[in-house]
DNA sequence: GAAATTTCGGAACACGTTTTCCTTGACGAA
DNA sequence: TTCGTCAAGGAAAACGTGTTCCGAAATTTC
């Protein structure tokens, strides 16, 4: 009919189809309310034929709801975002949500742009995730919010981190088992609150093993390299390198074939990130700690989910991270 | 106030709080009524004092628009659909529009839930991008859409896509410029359309200054590192390779160091993406093609703004990339 | 067979806006 | 003074759904 491609149906047009009100298709759509099987049947049927798809504006107006979440992010290009987001997203489609993504490029200007617009839209929930690992100050809006891997300074706002303590003691660990005894660490600015983490863990967990003090600089390649150089002359007798990221590992592996020294027989490296192109493309490929940041995401829009419903879980959570075991730690 | 707490001010609070009809708040808020200038006056304040902020789907409702637009991309882990969102993002935003974010994983099945939900959610338009320059089915629903990157397959549909032809030409162009007088392409698989546009573009800039057919393999390093030993047993006399991304250049550019060939001494290199964590790390730094996806994702959210607004621009749009000059063709 | 109970479905209102129509009063012109 | 015009703002209807109440019919119980 013509009429049906000028304008979608409405709960009213199955209504008439199916011979009934508007209030009983709403009940039969939405189930658990007392009607006759055969009631429900022909309603159903009437919608299907309609092509019916309910209209959420009503729908949310009705129920006082949005089925809508925001998800604020200081940085949506940052690959640490990024997996977060699809998580959260994978998380909320399944329950039936929708996912309003803003960027607010860390100006706080468009940050307040946004919550302005997102308590327009009264989504019923927040998730508000960075690129670092250093805690921000919280948001202010009468909305249940989850912190995602930057956490809130506020200790009673629900935030999940990286464990990243133990993520960098799992790789120590893992060198340890290969009896390595001299091992270095690799990592980006003192500045970073994750390099210091980092570094700390790694410190404490080979206690003994340790060979010097933690090398502080960038998180690149031409650190990773610059590194070796510095090492190799301060401490000659090393024969692991845990790094802070992949990207310094690259670095670090690509020197040590330069010089010729043999990775992981001569020295094993570790990274830190599971960043595939850097950690897959370096030679050899890396053993690493993988942050999960995929699970972290689907987690913080579960944790986001439950405070819509009413059973908030305040206070910070850290997820585990995995270690990820590969050639230059394994040897072929 | 405890009430002002518990429930968000509406318009009818303002409206008692102004002395005024609920009507006369709408028109004040919006201007461009026959409001006295004390009026709207009285009610801007009132507004502000309650921090009333009005409820979106109220609008949605009574003006037939939700103000929201859905993107859908068959990968948003892609590092070519990220810009493209946040250039898409970017602009949305600019236009007072939500986006709403939905990644089917290039799952079909999810694909459908998507598109319903974003029916149900009555979105003013649709962005569809993918990871793939290879024209995709279009979708069927009865709202404006507009392709991104991936163009639909319906010529009538408004596509935004890159164009790959030129890029590939204007790096050939630069190293004519360079005076380089066999240049060789190594790109990806030939299975994909990216790669087979940017070898014929090449090939036909090219033409009489062309070093052999091109060599179709991965996009990855390490093919890049073996091509370099293909291309030079085939053809010694190759002085410029272009490649097919940075990823392949990365790895040319590596193997010829290794091999003691001076880039771009001897041989001038180019790639394709701009993706900086591969042109920039590489040694030397590439010169490469940056598709500008971003402002691509922000053109294409404007074409989607004008569909909405009753101007709709039919047919595929090429959008041209940039070259961007550095080390590795152009010395140090 | 009458009364009590349950089952089913409809009417009406609520949600928060926008928008159309209408009323009121002021002002200027004849 | 009276009529017409116009600015200013209010009343009410829409938008599409969810939900509460209530009445009618069907079923059970004595």
């Amino acid at each position: 009919m013509a009429s049906r491609s000028t304008r979608r149906p409405t709960i009213r047009d199955v209504a008439s189809v199916a011979g009934v009100s508007a209030s009983t298709v709403s009940k039969a759509l939405k189930g658990n309310y007392s009607l006759r099987d055969s009631t429900v049947e022909r309603v159903r049927q009437a919608a299907d034929e309609l092509g019916f798809i309910p209209d959420s504006r009503g729908r949310a107006l009705a129920s006082g709801r949005s089925f809508t979440v925001g998800l604020i992010t200081t940085d949506s290009s940052g690959r640490f975002s990024i997996p977060i987001m699809l998580g959260a997203e994978d998380a909320l489609s399944a329950g039936e949500m929708a996912l309003v993504l803003c960027d607010t490029r860390d100006d706080p200007l468009r940050e307040q742009h946004y919550l302005k617009a997102l308590v327009s839209l009264r989504v019923d929930g927040i998730i508000v995730t960075g690129r670092r690992v250093e805690p921000r100050e919280p948001i202010d809006v009468p909305i249940p919010v989850v912190y995602a891997f930057s956490p809130s300074t506020d200790p009673a706002d629900t935030s999940v981190v990286v464990d990243d303590h133990a993520g960098a003691a799992a790789a120590v660990r893992h060198l340890h088992t290969l009896s390595r005894k001299r091992i270095a660490h690799v990592t980006g600015p003192e500045s970073h609150l994750s390099a210091r983490v980092r570094a700390a863990a790694t410190q404490e967990a080979a206690s003994t093993t340790f060979a010097g003090p933690p090398l502080y600089g960038e998180w690149t390649e031409r650190w990773g390299r610059l590194a070796v150089d510095v090492l190799l002359r301060d401490h000659p007798e090393v024969d692991a390198i845990t790094c802070g990221s992949d990207q310094i590992a690259r670095g670090v592996c690509d020197r040590l074939r330069e010089l010729g020294r043999s990775v992981p027989g001569d020295i094993a490296v570790t990274g830190y990130d599971n960043w595939s192109v850097m950690a897959l493309a370096s030679r050899p490929p890396l053993t690493t700690v993988d942050m999960q940041l995929e699970e972290l995401g689907r987690r913080t829009a579960k944790l986001l989910l439950d405070a819509i419903a009413g059973s908030p879980r305040p206070g910070p959570q850290k997820l585990p991270t995995r270690l990820i075991t590969r050639e230059s730690t394994l040897g072929t």
